[in-house]
RNA sequence: GGAGAGGUGGCCGAGUGGUCGAAGGCACUCGCCUGCUAAGCGAGCGUGUCGCUUAAUAGGCGACACCACGGGUUCGAAUCCCGUCCUCUCCGCCA
Protein backbone atom coordinates (compact mmCIF):
# COMPACT_ATOMS: atom_id res chain seq x y z
CA UNK A 1 0.00 0.00 0.00
CA UNK A 2 1.33 3.53 -1.15
CA UNK A 3 1.81 6.47 0.74
CA UNK A 4 -1.14 9.18 -0.14
CA UNK A 5 0.91 11.72 0.37
CA UNK A 6 4.13 10.39 -2.05
CA UNK A 7 1.44 9.53 -4.58
CA UNK A 8 0.00 12.66 -4.95
CA UNK A 9 3.56 14.30 -5.13
CA UNK A 10 4.64 11.93 -7.41
CA UNK A 11 1.48 11.41 -9.21
CA UNK A 12 3.15 10.71 -12.99
CA UNK A 13 5.73 8.38 -11.19
CA UNK A 14 3.10 6.30 -10.03
CA UNK A 15 0.95 6.17 -13.25
CA UNK A 16 4.20 5.17 -15.19
CA UNK A 17 5.20 2.42 -12.82
CA UNK A 18 1.44 1.50 -13.59
CA UNK A 19 2.16 1.94 -17.76
CA UNK A 20 4.93 -1.01 -17.39
CA UNK A 21 3.41 -3.15 -15.80
CA UNK A 22 0.74 -2.96 -18.39
CA UNK A 23 -2.08 -2.06 -15.71
CA UNK A 24 -4.40 1.21 -16.01
CA UNK A 25 -2.66 4.20 -14.58
CA UNK A 26 -6.22 5.64 -14.41
CA UNK A 27 -6.61 4.58 -10.72
CA UNK A 28 -3.93 6.93 -9.71
CA UNK A 29 -6.39 9.44 -11.38
CA UNK A 30 -9.09 8.36 -8.89
CA UNK A 31 -7.02 8.23 -5.96
CA UNK A 32 -6.34 11.61 -6.30
CA UNK A 33 -9.54 12.89 -7.03
CA UNK A 34 -11.00 10.83 -3.75
CA UNK A 35 -8.74 12.33 -2.00
CA UNK A 36 -8.65 15.80 -2.62
CA UNK A 37 -12.48 15.38 -1.11
CA UNK A 38 -11.02 13.64 1.97
CA UNK A 39 -9.19 16.50 2.99
CA UNK A 40 -12.14 18.90 2.62
CA UNK A 41 -14.09 16.74 4.76
CA UNK A 42 -11.33 16.12 7.30
CA UNK A 43 -11.01 19.70 7.64
CA UNK A 44 -14.77 20.41 7.88
CA UNK A 45 -15.45 17.53 10.24
CA UNK A 46 -12.31 18.46 12.66
CA UNK A 47 -13.47 22.14 13.35
CA UNK A 48 -16.68 20.87 13.95
CA UNK A 49 -15.49 17.94 16.59
CA UNK A 50 -13.01 21.25 17.57
CA UNK A 51 -16.40 23.52 18.62
CA UNK A 52 -18.27 20.57 20.11
CA UNK A 53 -15.25 19.55 22.66
CA UNK A 54 -14.96 23.09 23.35
CA UNK A 55 -18.80 23.47 24.51
CA UNK A 56 -18.23 19.92 26.23
CA UNK A 57 -15.36 21.77 28.08
CA UNK A 58 -17.34 24.67 28.93
CA UNK A 59 -20.68 22.51 30.67
CA UNK A 60 -18.03 20.52 32.48
CA UNK A 61 -15.70 23.72 33.94
CA UNK A 62 -19.35 25.30 34.39
CA UNK A 63 -18.91 28.56 32.33
CA UNK A 64 -22.03 29.18 32.42
CA UNK A 65 -24.38 31.47 34.85
CA UNK A 66 -27.61 29.80 34.75
CA UNK A 67 -29.99 26.68 33.67
CA UNK A 68 -31.58 28.61 30.74
CA UNK A 69 -27.52 28.82 28.94
CA UNK A 70 -26.61 25.30 30.04
CA UNK A 71 -29.32 24.57 28.08
CA UNK A 72 -28.64 26.81 25.21
CA UNK A 73 -25.06 25.67 25.16
CA UNK A 74 -26.25 21.49 24.87
CA UNK A 75 -28.59 22.50 22.23
CA UNK A 76 -25.97 24.22 20.29
CA UNK A 77 -23.99 20.82 20.84
CA UNK A 78 -26.63 18.89 19.37
CA UNK A 79 -27.26 20.95 16.72
CA UNK A 80 -23.71 20.57 15.82
CA UNK A 81 -23.75 16.42 16.44
CA UNK A 82 -26.40 16.59 14.01
CA UNK A 83 -23.96 17.70 11.46
CA UNK A 84 -21.50 15.23 12.14
CA UNK A 85 -24.06 12.26 12.16
CA UNK A 86 -24.34 13.33 8.18
CA UNK A 87 -21.00 14.21 7.50
CA UNK A 88 -18.82 11.22 9.59
CA UNK A 89 -20.77 8.28 7.74
CA UNK A 90 -19.87 10.35 4.13
CA UNK A 91 -15.60 10.74 5.67
CA UNK A 92 -15.64 6.80 6.08
CA UNK A 93 -17.32 6.03 3.08
CA UNK A 94 -14.46 7.93 1.35
CA UNK A 95 -12.02 6.30 3.64
CA UNK A 96 -12.75 2.95 2.68
CA UNK A 97 -12.52 3.42 -1.12
CA UNK A 98 -9.37 5.23 -0.91
CA UNK A 99 -8.42 2.13 1.39
CA UNK A 100 -9.90 0.11 -1.90
CA UNK A 101 -7.80 1.52 -4.36
CA UNK A 102 -4.51 1.80 -2.32
CA UNK A 103 -4.60 -1.80 -1.86
CA UNK A 104 -5.52 -2.52 -5.36
CA UNK A 105 -2.15 -0.88 -6.63
CA UNK A 106 0.47 -2.64 -6.98
CA UNK A 107 4.26 -1.93 -5.82
CA UNK A 108 6.34 0.67 -7.69
CA UNK A 109 9.05 -0.34 -10.23
CA UNK A 110 12.67 -0.62 -9.12
CA UNK A 111 14.98 1.51 -11.56
CA UNK A 112 16.92 -1.34 -12.92
CA UNK A 113 14.71 -3.88 -14.31
CA UNK A 114 13.81 -3.67 -17.68
CA UNK A 115 10.90 -2.15 -18.87
CA UNK A 116 8.80 -5.08 -20.98
CA UNK A 117 5.65 -6.28 -21.82
CA UNK A 118 5.67 -10.18 -20.60
CA UNK A 119 7.82 -13.32 -19.83
CA UNK A 120 9.58 -12.85 -23.24
CA UNK A 121 11.25 -9.61 -21.90
CA UNK A 122 13.11 -11.07 -18.75
CA UNK A 123 16.63 -11.25 -19.16
CA UNK A 124 18.54 -14.12 -18.42
CA UNK A 125 21.85 -12.82 -16.06
CA UNK A 126 23.20 -16.07 -15.21
CA UNK A 127 23.80 -19.64 -15.79
CA UNK A 128 25.66 -21.83 -14.11
CA UNK A 129 26.07 -26.06 -14.43
CA UNK A 130 26.51 -27.82 -17.56
CA UNK A 131 23.22 -29.72 -18.76
CA UNK A 132 23.58 -33.18 -18.39
CA UNK A 133 23.28 -35.58 -21.78
CA UNK A 134 22.44 -38.81 -22.24
CA UNK A 135 22.90 -41.81 -24.31
CA UNK A 136 19.63 -42.59 -24.26
CA UNK A 137 16.55 -40.30 -24.47
CA UNK A 138 15.72 -38.63 -21.23
CA UNK A 139 12.24 -39.44 -19.93
CA UNK A 140 9.78 -36.63 -18.39
CA UNK A 141 9.22 -37.40 -14.67
CA UNK A 142 5.86 -38.43 -14.94
CA UNK A 143 6.86 -41.22 -17.26
CA UNK A 144 10.29 -42.17 -14.76
CA UNK A 145 7.33 -41.82 -11.83
CA UNK A 146 5.06 -44.54 -13.46
CA UNK A 147 8.35 -46.85 -14.10
CA UNK A 148 9.47 -46.90 -10.89
CA UNK A 149 5.57 -46.82 -9.22
CA UNK A 150 7.08 -43.72 -7.06
CA UNK A 151 3.78 -41.27 -7.67
CA UNK A 152 0.20 -42.20 -7.53
CA UNK A 153 -1.51 -40.01 -9.76
CA UNK A 154 -4.75 -41.65 -10.11
CA UNK A 155 -5.55 -42.03 -6.38
CA UNK A 156 -4.59 -38.65 -5.72
CA UNK A 157 -6.91 -37.74 -7.81
CA UNK A 158 -9.54 -39.86 -6.26
CA UNK A 159 -8.50 -38.72 -2.81
CA UNK A 160 -8.62 -34.80 -3.99
CA UNK A 161 -9.27 -34.08 -7.46
CA UNK A 162 -7.10 -33.08 -10.45
CA UNK A 163 -3.58 -31.75 -9.58
CA UNK A 164 -3.36 -33.74 -6.48
CA UNK A 165 -0.73 -37.13 -6.52
CA UNK A 166 0.67 -39.22 -3.88
CA UNK A 167 4.36 -39.54 -3.24
CA UNK A 168 5.76 -43.27 -2.47
CA UNK A 169 8.52 -44.97 -0.67
CA UNK A 170 11.92 -43.33 -1.43
CA UNK A 171 10.43 -40.91 -3.22
CA UNK A 172 8.67 -39.34 -0.40
CA UNK A 173 11.36 -39.81 1.77
CA UNK A 174 13.68 -38.22 -1.01
CA UNK A 175 11.12 -35.11 -0.60
CA UNK A 176 11.50 -34.65 3.20
CA UNK A 177 15.57 -35.04 2.86
CA UNK A 178 15.65 -32.23 0.76
CA UNK A 179 13.29 -29.85 3.23
CA UNK A 180 15.62 -31.34 5.49
CA UNK A 181 18.36 -30.29 4.03
CA UNK A 182 16.62 -26.87 2.44
CA UNK A 183 16.39 -25.90 6.25
CA UNK A 184 19.90 -27.03 7.34
CA UNK A 185 21.76 -25.22 4.24
CA UNK A 186 20.21 -21.84 5.09
CA UNK A 187 20.33 -22.14 8.50
CA UNK A 188 23.96 -23.38 8.81
CA UNK A 189 25.54 -21.63 5.92
CA UNK A 190 23.13 -18.52 5.07
CA UNK A 191 22.45 -17.89 9.07
CA UNK A 192 18.95 -17.78 8.67
CA UNK A 193 16.71 -18.61 11.80
CA UNK A 194 13.81 -21.42 11.56
CA UNK A 195 10.28 -20.73 12.24
CA UNK A 196 7.48 -23.38 12.30
CA UNK A 197 4.34 -21.31 11.08
CA UNK A 198 0.92 -21.54 11.12
CA UNK A 199 -0.44 -23.00 7.80
CA UNK A 200 -3.95 -21.46 7.91
CA UNK A 201 -3.80 -17.54 8.62
CA UNK A 202 -6.71 -14.52 9.39
CA UNK A 203 -7.55 -12.42 6.15
CA UNK A 204 -5.51 -9.43 7.30
CA UNK A 205 -2.01 -11.46 6.82
CA UNK A 206 -3.10 -11.95 3.12
CA UNK A 207 -3.89 -8.28 2.92
CA UNK A 208 -0.29 -7.35 4.28
CA UNK A 209 1.55 -9.47 2.37
CA UNK A 210 -0.08 -8.46 -0.65
CA UNK A 211 -2.49 -11.34 -2.17
CA UNK A 212 -5.25 -9.68 -1.09
CA UNK A 213 -7.60 -8.21 -2.22
CA UNK A 214 -6.73 -8.71 -5.67
CA UNK A 215 -6.01 -12.60 -5.68
CA UNK A 216 -9.08 -14.05 -3.79
CA UNK A 217 -9.08 -16.48 -6.89
CA UNK A 218 -5.81 -17.96 -5.75
CA UNK A 219 -6.55 -18.86 -2.28
CA UNK A 220 -8.47 -21.76 -0.27
CA UNK A 221 -10.66 -20.46 2.81
CA UNK A 222 -12.80 -21.33 5.40
CA UNK A 223 -15.12 -18.46 5.30
CA UNK A 224 -17.04 -19.05 8.05
CA UNK A 225 -14.31 -18.55 10.32
CA UNK A 226 -11.74 -15.99 8.53
CA UNK A 227 -9.26 -18.57 7.94
CA UNK A 228 -7.36 -18.90 5.15
CA UNK A 229 -4.62 -21.60 3.54
CA UNK A 230 -1.21 -20.57 3.32
CA UNK A 231 0.02 -19.81 -0.74
CA UNK A 232 3.32 -19.49 0.49
CA UNK A 233 5.20 -19.29 3.43
CA UNK A 234 5.67 -15.41 3.01
CA UNK A 235 2.40 -14.70 4.10
CA UNK A 236 2.56 -15.10 7.80
CA UNK A 237 6.24 -14.13 7.65
CA UNK A 238 5.20 -10.84 6.48
CA UNK A 239 2.95 -10.60 9.32
CA UNK A 240 5.03 -12.14 12.22
CA UNK A 241 5.92 -8.05 13.30
CA UNK A 242 2.71 -6.61 12.05
CA UNK A 243 1.81 -3.26 13.68
CA UNK A 244 5.72 -3.31 15.70
CA UNK A 245 8.36 -0.95 16.24
CA UNK A 246 11.48 -3.15 15.86
CA UNK A 247 14.86 -1.46 17.75
CA UNK A 248 17.40 -1.11 14.69
CA UNK A 249 19.74 -3.17 16.21
CA UNK A 250 17.72 -6.27 15.67
CA UNK A 251 18.12 -5.96 12.12
CA UNK A 252 18.28 -7.27 9.77
CA UNK A 253 16.50 -9.99 10.44
CA UNK A 254 17.09 -13.67 8.26
CA UNK A 255 14.61 -16.39 8.62
CA UNK A 256 13.58 -19.64 7.02
CA UNK A 257 10.44 -21.58 7.24
CA UNK A 258 9.15 -25.07 5.83
CA UNK A 259 5.33 -24.73 4.77
CA UNK A 260 3.25 -26.55 2.47
CA UNK A 261 1.63 -23.98 0.04
CA UNK A 262 -2.15 -24.25 -1.07
CA UNK A 263 -3.29 -22.75 -4.73
CA UNK A 264 -6.35 -22.35 -6.62
CA UNK A 265 -4.73 -22.22 -9.78
CA UNK A 266 -7.42 -20.76 -11.64
CA UNK A 267 -5.43 -18.83 -13.94
CA UNK A 268 -3.29 -21.38 -14.86
CA UNK A 269 -6.11 -23.83 -15.65
CA UNK A 270 -4.94 -26.53 -18.02
CA UNK A 271 -1.49 -25.51 -18.16
CA UNK A 272 0.84 -27.56 -16.96
CA UNK A 273 -1.76 -30.63 -15.94
CA UNK A 274 0.58 -33.37 -16.44
CA UNK A 275 2.87 -34.60 -13.38
CA UNK A 276 3.71 -32.56 -10.19
CA UNK A 277 4.21 -29.41 -11.86
CA UNK A 278 1.83 -27.64 -10.73
CA UNK A 279 -0.03 -28.77 -7.75
CA UNK A 280 -2.84 -27.44 -5.75
CA UNK A 281 -0.83 -28.48 -2.51
CA UNK A 282 3.27 -28.59 -2.34
CA UNK A 283 5.80 -27.90 -0.29
CA UNK A 284 8.43 -24.76 0.03
CA UNK A 285 11.19 -23.73 2.31
CA UNK A 286 10.80 -20.09 1.96
CA UNK A 287 13.27 -17.76 3.18
CA UNK A 288 12.49 -13.80 4.09
CA UNK A 289 14.17 -11.49 4.55
CA UNK A 290 13.71 -7.68 7.06
CA UNK A 291 16.23 -5.40 6.46
CA UNK A 292 17.39 -1.48 6.45
CA UNK A 293 15.87 0.66 2.98
CA UNK A 294 19.30 1.30 2.00
CA UNK A 295 20.75 -2.50 1.91
CA UNK A 296 17.77 -3.79 0.61
CA UNK A 297 19.33 -4.40 -2.99
CA UNK A 298 21.82 -5.74 -1.82
CA UNK A 299 20.33 -8.10 0.18
CA UNK A 300 18.27 -9.24 -2.76
CA UNK A 301 21.58 -10.16 -4.45
CA UNK A 302 22.70 -12.26 -1.65
CA UNK A 303 19.46 -13.72 -1.22
CA UNK A 304 19.28 -14.80 -5.02
CA UNK A 305 22.80 -16.53 -4.35
CA UNK A 306 21.72 -17.82 -1.20
CA UNK A 307 18.71 -19.67 -3.38
CA UNK A 308 21.66 -20.90 -6.27
CA UNK A 309 23.84 -22.11 -3.21
CA UNK A 310 20.99 -24.88 -3.17
CA UNK A 311 21.10 -25.72 -6.63
CA UNK A 312 24.91 -25.76 -6.41
CA UNK A 313 25.05 -28.05 -4.04
CA UNK A 314 22.72 -30.71 -5.71
CA UNK A 315 24.85 -30.54 -8.91
CA UNK A 316 21.55 -29.10 -10.56
CA UNK A 317 21.66 -26.65 -13.36
CA UNK A 318 20.67 -23.67 -13.39
CA UNK A 319 19.93 -19.99 -14.70
CA UNK A 320 18.93 -17.07 -13.41
CA UNK A 321 16.46 -14.18 -14.58
CA UNK A 322 15.64 -10.88 -14.35
CA UNK A 323 11.97 -10.43 -14.74
CA UNK A 324 10.60 -7.13 -16.64
CA UNK A 325 7.96 -4.44 -15.50
CA UNK A 326 5.20 -6.69 -16.98
CA UNK A 327 5.88 -9.73 -15.91
CA UNK A 328 6.50 -8.88 -12.11
CA UNK A 329 4.16 -9.54 -9.32
CA UNK A 330 1.91 -7.07 -7.30
CA UNK A 331 4.15 -6.68 -4.26
CA UNK A 332 7.66 -7.05 -5.80
CA UNK A 333 10.11 -4.06 -7.08
CA UNK A 334 12.16 -6.10 -8.74
CA UNK A 335 12.56 -10.25 -8.69
CA UNK A 336 14.93 -12.49 -10.01
CA UNK A 337 13.63 -15.95 -10.92
CA UNK A 338 15.82 -18.91 -10.83
CA UNK A 339 15.02 -21.91 -12.77
CA UNK A 340 16.64 -25.32 -12.67
CA UNK A 341 16.97 -27.16 -16.07
CA UNK A 342 15.07 -30.61 -16.44
CA UNK A 343 16.41 -32.59 -19.09
CA UNK A 344 13.24 -34.93 -19.22
CA UNK A 345 10.55 -32.63 -20.06
CA UNK A 346 13.50 -30.19 -21.69
CA UNK A 347 12.32 -27.13 -19.93
CA UNK A 348 13.59 -24.47 -17.38
CA UNK A 349 11.54 -24.97 -14.30
CA UNK A 350 10.85 -22.05 -11.80
CA UNK A 351 11.83 -23.36 -8.41
CA UNK A 352 12.50 -19.73 -7.06
CA UNK A 353 11.22 -16.39 -7.28
CA UNK A 354 13.16 -13.66 -5.14
CA UNK A 355 12.14 -10.38 -4.56
CA UNK A 356 12.52 -6.97 -3.11
CA UNK A 357 9.55 -5.54 -1.76
CA UNK A 358 11.04 -2.39 -0.61
CA UNK A 359 8.36 -1.13 1.85
CA UNK A 360 5.46 -2.02 0.05
CA UNK A 361 4.61 -5.24 2.48
CA UNK A 362 5.54 -3.08 5.66
CA UNK A 363 2.99 -0.59 5.04
CA UNK A 364 0.78 -3.26 4.32
CA UNK A 365 1.66 -4.67 7.78
CA UNK A 366 2.48 -1.61 9.00
CA UNK A 367 6.14 -2.98 10.35
CA UNK A 368 8.66 -0.35 11.17
CA UNK A 369 11.49 0.25 13.21
CA UNK A 370 13.63 3.07 14.83
CA UNK A 371 17.03 4.41 13.93
CA UNK A 372 17.87 5.78 17.20
CA UNK A 373 15.38 5.58 20.75
CA UNK A 374 13.93 8.88 19.99
CA UNK A 375 13.92 9.33 16.19
CA UNK A 376 11.05 8.95 14.67
CA UNK A 377 9.56 5.13 13.25
CA UNK A 378 10.20 4.34 9.65
CA UNK A 379 8.75 1.43 7.41
CA UNK A 380 11.73 -1.28 6.96
CA UNK A 381 12.02 -3.34 3.79
CA UNK A 382 11.01 -6.73 3.12
CA UNK A 383 12.31 -9.75 0.81
CA UNK A 384 11.84 -13.16 -0.28
CA UNK A 385 12.72 -15.79 -1.57
CA UNK A 386 11.96 -19.75 -2.48
CA UNK A 387 15.34 -21.55 -1.09
CA UNK A 388 13.30 -23.79 -2.54
CA UNK A 389 10.32 -25.14 -3.78
CA UNK A 390 10.16 -28.69 -3.49
CA UNK A 391 8.65 -30.28 -6.19
CA UNK A 392 10.25 -28.98 -9.16
CA UNK A 393 13.55 -29.97 -7.51
CA UNK A 394 12.24 -33.07 -7.15
CA UNK A 395 10.96 -33.20 -10.92
CA UNK A 396 15.08 -32.03 -11.68
CA UNK A 397 16.48 -34.73 -10.17
CA UNK A 398 14.36 -37.50 -11.25
CA UNK A 399 15.10 -36.19 -14.83
CA UNK A 400 18.71 -35.43 -14.52
CA UNK A 401 19.73 -37.81 -12.71
CA UNK A 402 17.88 -40.92 -14.04
CA UNK A 403 20.16 -43.68 -15.55
CA UNK A 404 20.22 -46.14 -18.45
CA UNK A 405 18.38 -48.74 -16.56
CA UNK A 406 15.50 -46.89 -15.12
CA UNK A 407 17.02 -46.34 -11.85
CA UNK A 408 17.37 -42.33 -10.03
CA UNK A 409 20.67 -41.41 -8.47
CA UNK A 410 20.91 -39.65 -5.83
CA UNK A 411 23.20 -36.20 -5.35
CA UNK A 412 26.08 -36.95 -3.12
CA UNK A 413 25.32 -33.50 -0.27
CA UNK A 414 21.70 -35.72 -0.19
CA UNK A 415 22.44 -39.06 0.23
CA UNK A 416 23.47 -38.88 4.53
CA UNK A 417 19.68 -37.27 4.27
CA UNK A 418 17.83 -39.60 2.20
CA UNK A 419 20.02 -42.90 3.53
CA UNK A 420 20.15 -44.39 -0.02
CA UNK A 421 22.08 -43.57 -3.01
CA UNK A 422 19.58 -44.33 -5.57
CA UNK A 423 15.80 -45.22 -6.21
CA UNK A 424 14.49 -47.76 -7.90
CA UNK A 425 11.04 -50.20 -8.88
CA UNK A 426 9.17 -49.38 -5.86
CA UNK A 427 6.57 -51.48 -4.70
CA UNK A 428 2.73 -51.58 -6.06
CA UNK A 429 1.08 -51.69 -2.98
C1' G B 1 -17.35 -26.64 24.42
C1' G B 2 -18.97 -24.90 29.91
C1' A B 3 -17.83 -21.42 34.31
C1' G B 4 -15.07 -17.27 36.03
C1' A B 5 -11.35 -13.19 35.58
C1' G B 6 -9.22 -9.77 32.45
C1' G B 7 -7.42 -6.81 27.94
C1' U B 8 -4.58 0.88 29.52
C1' G B 9 1.58 3.93 26.45
C1' G B 10 8.32 -0.17 24.88
C1' C B 11 7.38 -2.94 29.74
C1' C B 12 4.97 -2.94 34.75
C1' G B 13 0.88 -0.51 36.71
C1' A B 14 -2.94 3.53 38.60
C1' G B 15 -7.32 5.30 36.86
C1' U B 16 -15.45 3.69 37.30
C1' G B 17 -18.40 9.93 33.59
C1' G B 18 -15.47 16.21 32.67
C1' U B 19 -9.40 18.97 35.48
C1' C B 20 -6.75 12.00 31.31
C1' G B 21 -3.12 11.30 26.05
C1' A B 22 -3.65 9.21 30.56
C1' A B 23 -0.51 9.16 37.97
C1' G B 24 3.69 6.28 39.54
C1' G B 25 7.76 2.93 38.46
C1' C B 26 11.18 0.67 34.89
C1' A B 27 13.56 1.33 30.27
C1' C B 28 15.25 5.09 26.94
C1' U B 29 17.29 10.33 25.37
C1' C B 30 19.82 14.96 26.71
C1' G B 31 22.32 17.69 30.53
C1' C B 32 24.46 18.04 35.47
C1' C B 33 26.84 15.70 39.40
C1' U B 34 29.93 11.69 41.31
C1' G B 35 36.20 8.47 40.75
C1' C B 36 34.12 2.75 42.44
C1' U B 37 30.81 -2.13 41.80
C1' A B 38 23.48 -1.81 37.12
C1' A B 39 24.51 5.61 42.39
C1' G B 40 22.20 10.66 42.56
C1' C B 41 19.77 15.28 40.41
C1' G B 42 17.04 17.98 36.43
C1' A B 43 14.45 17.90 31.85
C1' G B 44 12.42 15.10 27.97
C1' C B 45 10.18 10.77 26.29
C1' G B 46 3.30 7.24 22.35
C1' U B 47 1.11 6.78 17.28
C1' G B 48 -1.58 8.55 13.22
C1' U B 49 -4.27 12.18 10.34
C1' C B 50 -5.44 17.28 8.89
C1' G B 51 -3.97 22.53 8.73
C1' C B 52 -0.32 26.56 9.12
C1' U B 53 4.97 27.29 8.88
C1' U B 54 9.44 25.24 6.21
C1' A B 55 13.61 23.95 0.63
C1' A B 56 12.12 19.65 3.43
C1' U B 57 8.24 13.42 3.45
C1' A B 58 13.89 17.75 9.10
C1' G B 59 12.03 20.92 12.92
C1' G B 60 8.08 24.22 15.05
C1' C B 61 2.87 25.59 16.13
C1' G B 62 -2.33 24.20 16.25
C1' A B 63 -6.60 20.89 15.60
C1' C B 64 -8.67 16.01 15.42
C1' A B 65 -8.50 10.78 16.48
C1' C B 66 -6.68 6.59 19.22
C1' C B 67 -6.71 3.33 26.52
C1' A B 68 -8.16 -4.81 22.25
C1' C B 69 -11.90 -4.05 18.00
C1' G B 70 -16.91 -2.43 16.46
C1' G B 71 -21.43 -0.14 17.90
C1' G B 72 -24.64 2.44 21.73
C1' U B 73 -25.99 5.93 25.99
C1' U B 74 -24.41 11.21 27.24
C1' C B 75 -23.44 18.13 26.24
C1' G B 76 -19.09 14.99 27.59
C1' A B 77 -16.45 7.92 28.08
C1' A B 78 -10.30 4.68 29.13
C1' U B 79 -14.36 4.96 32.66
C1' C B 80 -21.57 3.02 31.74
C1' C B 81 -24.32 -0.60 28.08
C1' C B 82 -24.25 -4.27 23.85
C1' G B 83 -21.54 -7.33 20.29
C1' U B 84 -16.88 -9.44 18.50
C1' C B 85 -11.89 -10.98 19.13
C1' C B 86 -7.97 -12.33 22.30
C1' U B 87 -5.45 -13.82 27.06
C1' C B 88 -5.50 -16.28 31.85
C1' U B 89 -7.68 -19.88 35.65
C1' C B 90 -10.89 -24.13 36.57
C1' C B 91 -13.87 -28.12 34.26
C1' G B 92 -14.78 -31.15 29.92
C1' C B 93 -12.63 -33.20 25.39
C1' C B 94 -8.51 -34.55 22.55
C1' A B 95 -3.05 -35.94 18.95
Amino acid sequence: MHDLNLITQNYQKYKYYLEIRNENPSIIDQVLEINKKRKELINQINSLRSQKNKISDQIGKRQYSNEEERQNLIHQSNTIDQNLKELEPVLSEIETNIRNLLLNIPNIVCEDVPIGKDSNDNVVVLQEGDLPSFDFDPLPHWQIAENLSIIDFERGVKLSGSRFYIMKGKLAKLQRALINFFLDYHIQKHNYKELYLPFIVKRHCLEGAGQLPKFEDNLYKDSEDDMWLVPTAEVPLTNIYKDEILPIDVLPLYYVAYTPCFRKEKIAAGKDVRGIKRGHQFDKVELYKFVLPENSDQELERLVQDACDILRALELPFRVVKLCSGDLGFAAAKTYDIEVWAAGSKEWLEVSSCSNTLDFQARRANIRFRRTPTSKPEYLHTLNGSGLALPRVVIAILENFQQKDGTIHIPKNLIPYTGFEKIELNWKY
